[in-house]
DNA sequence: ACACTCTCCTTAACGTTGTTAAGTGGCGGA
DNA sequence: TCCGCCACTTAACAACGTTAAGGAGAGTGT
């Protein structure tokens, strides 16, 4: 008779739960009940709640790569998609960012993506020193937006309360104009704002790393 | 006769707690302990455990600003020093980029410096959009790449278990030698990473927004 | 056939946590 | 003197992560 449970299973109803419930609210005993089993249960097959975030977070980096095969032969198309895709998983959970950035992967499955996307960087003629500071700067600018993006849209579509420009223009000093002004643009058209961001730096990549404009080796 | 406690008191204490026993170890008794007052006297000050972080993060912000007065007069100076007077705050505290970012602003005391700060990209021939884009990207890498910098430096010198290059190196297929290889990058010299990853944001947005090669105005 | 063992789960419980309800001592004003 | 507010205490609650102990059920060895 197989048991039950397994470890994928857990983690599978973990996540969608996380949707739900939202971080604070993901308890052990509230998996267990989804999965007709006692909380205590699930210390058979993760030794405490973190080693479940873990999975968890590999889990949704498994799912991004599955889900985007085909590395582009520019480094700029290359490292945009990664952001892309990184983004749009961290959006398709609550608090996926939180979770995300909270946890250390449990699985070496990512570092094949890792490895594609450095030889991109590689055959246009980075230094693998300069092609991971392209990568990582692009990585913590993404990581960071997407946190900021889902504090005010916990979940997609609907906007958490305190966020709202006019009244947090209403509460500044008039003296402090542009800060008011700055509202709209702050929290609003994040997918915009994003694709700008991403531009800036692959731009500055572009700009200041040696290498980036030899031609491709055809 | 003075009330014993006041909030200016409470959040004090708190981020000195903070930084001996970290974000998941501050706990309401233990503050309460250390202010000589049972828990329940916090809730006459803070209406709940999230109001006080919010303070907390509002009280770290304010601290940041006092510090660095001088706006100097180039857009690219005055960007990137915030951005490091930004990170050193957050390094300031254990957990600090996690409790700042898990926060919401409970004061408009920093819009002063967000003000200045758009002024001077403003005198440099920015549309308030842009401008607002610029700071928020450069923000955005900040964040993230402080939350990646304390998830391995919990406290600063000390490493977290779980992220020796070596270790992690031996860990990875063969035939992602690249991903093995990155991991040298990947977890030293976190300043040095910070500094050209700054520089790649700033001129990325020199090289990609417009207005910003408008001479300043005498 | 029986006992043994290993796997996987349950029941019961422990210590802590955030939080609330109710009560209490001290101070200022009428 | 009495009232009422302030600032705190004591007591308690529900919920959490986690551990200890035990038990049903399958498989194996003899």
């Amino acid at each position: 008779m197989p048991p039950k449970l397994d470890r994928a299973q857990v983690v599978d109803t973990a996540l969608r739960l996380l949707d739900e419930t939202g971080l604070d609210g993901l308890t052990l005993r509230r998996i267990a009940t989804e999965l007709d089993v006692k909380a205590p249960a699930l210390y058979w097959h993760f030794a405490n709640k973190q080693a479940l975030l873990d999975e968890m977070a590999t889990e949704m980096l498994r799912r991004m790569s599955a889900g985007s095969p085909a590395v582009p032969d520019s480094w700029q198309e290359a490292v945009a998609g990664t952001c892309r895709t990184l983004r749009t998983s961290l959006l398709g959970y609550r608090d996926g960012a939180k979770v995300f950035s909270g946890t250390r992967l449990t699985d070496s499955g990512h570092t094949g993506g890792q490895h594609a996307l450095l030889a991109v960087f590689g055959r246009a003629g980075f230094e693998l020193g300069d092609a991971v500071l392209a990568f990582t700067t692009a990585y913590a600018f993404t990581i960071g937006f997407v946190i900021e993006e889902q504090a005010v849209h916990p979940v997609p579509g609907e906007r958490a309360p305190g966020y709202d420009p006019d009244q947090r223009a209403a509460g500044i000093d008039p003296e402090h104009a542009l800060a008011a002004a700055a509202g709209r643009d702050l929290f609003g058209d994040f997918e915009q704002r994003f694709e700008r961001g991403l531009a800036i730096v692959v731009a500055g990549i572009e700009a200041s790393l040696p290498s980036s404009s030899t031609p491709v080796i055809p």
